[in-house]
RNA sequence: GGAGGGCUCGCAUAGCGGCCGAGUGCACCGGUCUUGAAAACCGGCAGGUGAAAGCCUCGUGGGUUCAAAUCCCACGCCCUCCGCCA
């Protein structure tokens, strides 16, 4: 909002910056008159309020007849000092209201005018010349299909127009440019995002070399997938929903990860095929009211890196135990202690025959947290998203398998805690120095 | 989703409906003393708005009352305990 003091003083450099920006000037009077109205039934009104105060004291003084004939004086005030009140608030929101319409004042620098009307302050760099090099330029579309980097297609089938996945070196240019765009504003005090940075980068560097295909999806999707996956039953009442798009938040990329290949027949020949999806993941939380509401362990929004199978169902099993194995070479890197459970049946999320968890040693709490879980959902989210493979065996439902390798808030919770220092230093594990370029978090 | 406790001037606390815009301790600032420091003592010490008088602010918003930090209602946040998640 302007400040209206500018405005008192200066109303004709406030209607100048109206005008220049085709914006209606004769609201500056309006805002004046409303404003001085404002202004007169403060006044008024504080002046009644004085009055009421020395009054309102003079009855807590007085006794006897004194104090009734004080009283019937101040429930008289009382009327009028309310209805000022009333009027003074009535009034303030009026010269509110209308002191909002106005636009920031316009730096007298810049240019006047429409859309047209830009200046170009200047020219970098020279526009390659294609036909020289004999050749017509293909657009960012085709390419990004032509590289594996930027699936539009499977955007659309899962999230509807204007959404993507990026894949492959798509995602790792994500990954590069923000690593780069961060490396030139580094300070110290932003080691949080910073940390969050190097585990990215450390988990997708590992799930890349593991032959995981890197994917940054969107996070945002139609019914369809969410159904398909599994999340509208019961765990639907965690799920954010979008109601006048009908979209959903995903809460993990499993979600976009499995409807990637929504409706499609695979290659038997390619299986397993691996991704590792890093989004971010809203969660209601609905029911879990009171329950770590302190700190960073359970919030509504996290950053992940999920990893994500595609295979056959007579893999599948052996498929989970090296998610597992990911998991763990992921915690052992950290230097953190944890354990390994096998989730009891009625633990088990809708889609998953069998699920184990990891959970991380937190020190302050005395006690193991979760802090990722793999799932074997068989062929269950297969025919729900109606995935197939062909082989010569013919064409049959596929089987898929989800795990976490890393969500990013708990595993800074967990790195914090256990590799602290007496004086509030954090050592570093030796796997993320690299990424982080320190050995230890120092205090601010 | 449910039960209980809390939210007051940087921090910690006190606060009977009028004598409370608010006490105390610590911290902080200035001074006395001291070669210097500590200690002790003295003084100061919330913010907004307004030219000023004044008005407003005790988590936020309503209400009761002549008068609310104090009573009532709603909401927010924090803390503790039970059924779900990375």
């Amino acid at each position: 909002m302007i400040d209206l003091k500018f405005l008192r003083e200066n109303p004709d450099v406030v209607r100048a910056s109206q005008k220049g920006r085709g914006e209606d000037v004769a609201i500056v009077d309006k805002v004046l008159a409303s404003d001085d109205a404002k202004r007169a039934a403060i006044t008024e009104f504080e002046q009644l309020r004085a009055q009421q105060n020395v009054l309102s004291k003079s009855v807590g003084a007085a006794s006897g007849e004194e104090k009734v004939a004080l009283l019937a004086n101040s429930k008289e005030l009382a009327e009028k000092v309310k209805a000022a009140d009333a009027k003074r608030a009535e009034l303030e929101a009026t010269a509110l209201s209308h002191a909002m319409v106005i636009s920031n004042i316009l730096d007298p620098e810049a240019p006047i005018g429409g859309e047209e009307d830009f200046v170009v302050i200047e020219h970098v760099g020279t526009p390659r010349d294609f036909s020289s090099a004999g050749f017509a330029p293909k657009d960012h579309v085709e390419l990004g299909k032509l590289l594996g980097a930027i699936d539009t297609e499977r955007g659309a089938k899962v999230s509807g127009s204007r959404s993507y996945y990026l894949t492959g070196v798509g995602a790792l240019l994500e990954f590069a440019l923000v690593n780069y765009a961060i490396s030139r504003s580094y300070y110290l005090t932003g080691v949080g995002a910073l940390l969050e940075f190097a585990l990215v980068n450390y988990a997708i560097s590992s799930a890349t070399k593991a032959g995981f295909i890197p994917v940054i999806p969107p996070v945002l999707v139609k019914p369809a997938a969410m159904e398909g996956t599994g999340f509208l039953g019961q765990a639907a009442e965690n799920v954010y929903h979008l109601e006048k798009d009908d979209y959903y938040l995903v809460g993990t990329s499993e979600v976009p990860l499995a409807a990637f290949h929504m409706d499609e027949v695979l290659d038997g020949a390619k299986l397993p095929l691996r991704y590792a999806g890093y989004s971010s993941c809203f969660r209601r939380e609905a029911g879990s009211y009171g329950k770590d509401t302190r700190g960073i362990i359970r919030v509504h929004q996290f950053d992940k890196v999920e990893m994500f199978s595609f295979c056959k169902p007579e893999e599948a099993k052996q498929e989970h135990q090296r998610l597992l194995q990911w998991e763990k070479d992921f915690l052992n890197a950290m230097e953190i202690p944890y354990r390994v459970i096998d989730v009891a049946s009625g633990d088990l999320g809708s889609s998953a025959n069998r699920k184990f968890d990891i959970e991380a040693w937190i020190p302050t709490q005395d006690a193991y947290r979760e802090v990722t879980s793999t799932s074997n959902c068989t062929e269950f989210q297969g025919r729900r998203l109606n995935i197939r493979y062909k082989d010569s065996d013919g064409t049959k439902a596929i089987a898929t398998l989800n795990g976490t390798l890393v969500a990013i808030p708990r595993m800074i919770v967990a790195i914090l805690e256990n590799h602290q220092n007496a004086d509030g230093t954090v050592n570093v594990p030796a796997a993320l120095q690299p990424f982080l370029g320190m050995t230890r978090f120092e205090l601010v």
